[in-house]
This record gives C-alpha cells, structure tokens and sequence, in this order.
DNA sequence: CCCGAATGAGACGTGAGTGTCTCATTTAAT
DNA sequence: ATTAAATGAGACACTCACGTCTCATTCGGG
C-alpha cells in the first residue's frame, strides 16, 4: 500500500492551520499511516512543513499559470485565478499564516516570485484603469492571501458552501459589499 | 516599572497568530519584559491564551459600542467599526485563526455573540438595500475577520502603511478592487 | 532617605514530542 | 509460492520549552 504523498501533505496542512502544534504522531493518524511511516517519508517535522511550502508554492504556480493572468482585462484574469487557487486554498492559507519558515532560503524567493506575479496583476489592472489606485499592490495580494484563506476556512467549518466560494471570493474581492449598479 | 498587560496581550497575540509555536521566552521579550515577570502575570502559557481570548473578546465588544452599528446606515458603521476594531485587529487576527481552544467553554458563547452582531449589521445593510445579498452574512463575516487579520500582519510587517490601514481595509470591505464611479 | 514591592537573571527538574532504532507483519510483484 | 519491499507497533534516548524557584537589583511610594 503504497503512501498517499498528496492525501498526507493536505491532512498535514488542514490540521496544522487549525493548529500549528499539532503532533507528529496525529498528523500520520489523520493521514490513516503510523509515525514511523510518516518519518520514512519526511524526515522531520521541519521537512514535512518545508514539503507543505514547496507543494504549496507549486501548485499555486500552476494556478497561475492555468489562469492565464495575462490574457484579457484583470478582472476576468483575478476571476480565473480564484478558481484554479480554490483547490489548494487549504494550503495557501496555512502557508500565509504560518509564514514561521518562510524567513530564508530558496523558498522564501519561490513565494516572493508568486507575490509578484499577483501584485504584477493588480499593477496591470490599475494601469488599464480596472482596479481603483487608492489601494496599494502590497495591500490588494495581502487581502487575496487573507480572503482566500477566510473562505477555505469557512469553507472547510461549513460555515459557507464550497460551491459558493469561488463566487464569493471573487465578487467580495472584485466589487465589495456594496451593492453595485454595474452589473 | 508596572507592566502593561495590554502592551503583552498585544504583543503575544502578534507573534501567536503568525506562528503559533512561539515560546514564552520570545513573548516576554517581545514585550520588554522577563520571562519570570510573564509568568508572575499570567500562570501560563494556557492562562496567557486564555487572558487573550478574554481581551480580545471585551475590545473588540466595546468596538462595537464605539462604532453604533445601529446609527446611520450600514456602510457608515461598518466603517466605524473597522476605525475602532483596528487596534486590536491583532489580537483578532489571533483569535480568527487559532481558534482550537475555542471548541468549547464560555469564551465559545462570548465569542457567537460578537458574530451574531456583526452579522446583524450585514443583514441590515442587505436589508436597506446597501449590501449585496448574494453575499451571506456568514460569509462577510469571515471575510472581515480575514480582511482585519490581513492588515494587521501586513502593517506589522511594514508592508502597508498603518495609516491607510483603515482606509485599506473598509475599502476593499465596502467596494472592492474595481474602480467605482459611484464616488 | 528608607523600605517594600516588582523585576531581571539564572538554575533546576519535569514532561511532551521528536527522531532513530528494531522486529514482526503485511503487501505486492514475480 | 517465494521474496523483497513497505508498513505498524513499540522501545529508547534526547532535546527543548515549560513551570517553579532563588537571589540580587531596581523601582517607586511614604
């Protein structure tokens, strides 16, 4: 029974967002393998949170790039970006949370490489006159990173339908609370 | 030299939300003080979580007073709240994402009350027609708390200026990216 | 100025989790 | 059926942070 590499990396992400203490040992209990297994296939602890970041980091580079960020007005781009990022949302929000390795190495260049290429967006969108210049680049990914990780976490409480997230991410994201004559 | 319990409670909940392993010895330092003098303030690292839980809760119910949801209309006070609520969008930020000691006891109830009246202001504005209903209140509730967590880490780390703080966030809040001609 | 209270610095035992190991058992391919 | 690889269960020492303690120093009111 070969070990399910993607099954354990999202049960490690979804119970170390809730909490980031959570041990070793329910973390292979989560993830239906026995510690020692687990040890066989990370390291250590430190390995498996470095594995979390670079699948993380992956995937949402996937996300990018299936979103095709530079085709069309940024909205619709933002629009298709929420949509690729939604099913790896769990992790992004852990690795936006707890951010507590993030402070060096190569990793840290991969996650400044994705901050760029999404502020690189909102700057697009500024300058075609889409987005409102009030609001900073730095600010605009921030709030991508915290509503994206609200809604997973809401999702993943129930406390909103995984079906709605998409829209609710994006619409919260693209036109606010208020209500809008333009659409 | 008296210690400032709240410049603790503030300072811990910084370092706590973003990585929750933090020791006491860097809380204490973080605060300007020993970690014998935190210990003589808070029994422990749980009563130090639990003092957090009960501040946060208090401030962040007297921001709601401050800010009089029930005046005016719903984008106004939703503005208001977010001004009185950015002092301790730390501590909330906090409270937003570590939530596992929340599973049970009375800080639960404390903490449901305070949704319940946020979401309260949500269904007003949606029911006087200045909120979007295709938003559920859960959903904006979630989305606050996301977006005040956000800038709270974003303006500790620098990345945002804590004087557009408030405006970075009701903004978005209210009328997201898109440019508006409605203002 | 004096004295009690509060703090800082450090030592110390304790406990939980970690990382490594061994050995029996199970799985999967040939 | 045979065999090699993978897994589960458990033991073991080790580390690190915690909680408690003592003692010297500093702070602040009377």
């Amino acid at each position: 029974m070969a070990v399910d590499r993607e099954r354990v990396l999202t049960e490690a992400a979804a119970l170390l967002a809730r909490r980031a203490t959570t041990s070793m040992d329910e973390i292979a209990r989560a993830a239906g393998i026995s510690r020692a297994t687990l040890h066989r296939h990370f390291a250590g602890r430190d390995a498996l949170i470095r594995a979390l970041e670079e699948h993380g980091i992956e995937r949402f580079a996937q996300a990018m790039d299936a979103a095709r960020l530079d085709d069309g007005d940024a909205a619709a781009a933002l629009r298709r970006l929420v949509r690729e990022a939604e099913p790896v949302a769990g992790v992004l929000a852990f690795l936006f949370t707890e951010n507590e390795l993030f402070e060096s190495g190569p990793v840290n260049a991969g996650w400044a490489r994705l901050d760029a290429r999404l502020a690189a967006l909102f700057r697009r969108g500024q300058e075609e006159g889409d987005f409102r210049v009030d609001l900073s680049t730095a600010w605009l990914t921030e709030a991508f990173y915290g509503l994206l990780g609200a809604g997973a976490w809401a999702a993943h409480e129930g406390r909103v339908a995984r079906n709605d997230l998409n829209h609710s991410i994006a619409e919260l994201l693209l036109g606010g609370i208020r209500r809008s004559m333009e659409k």
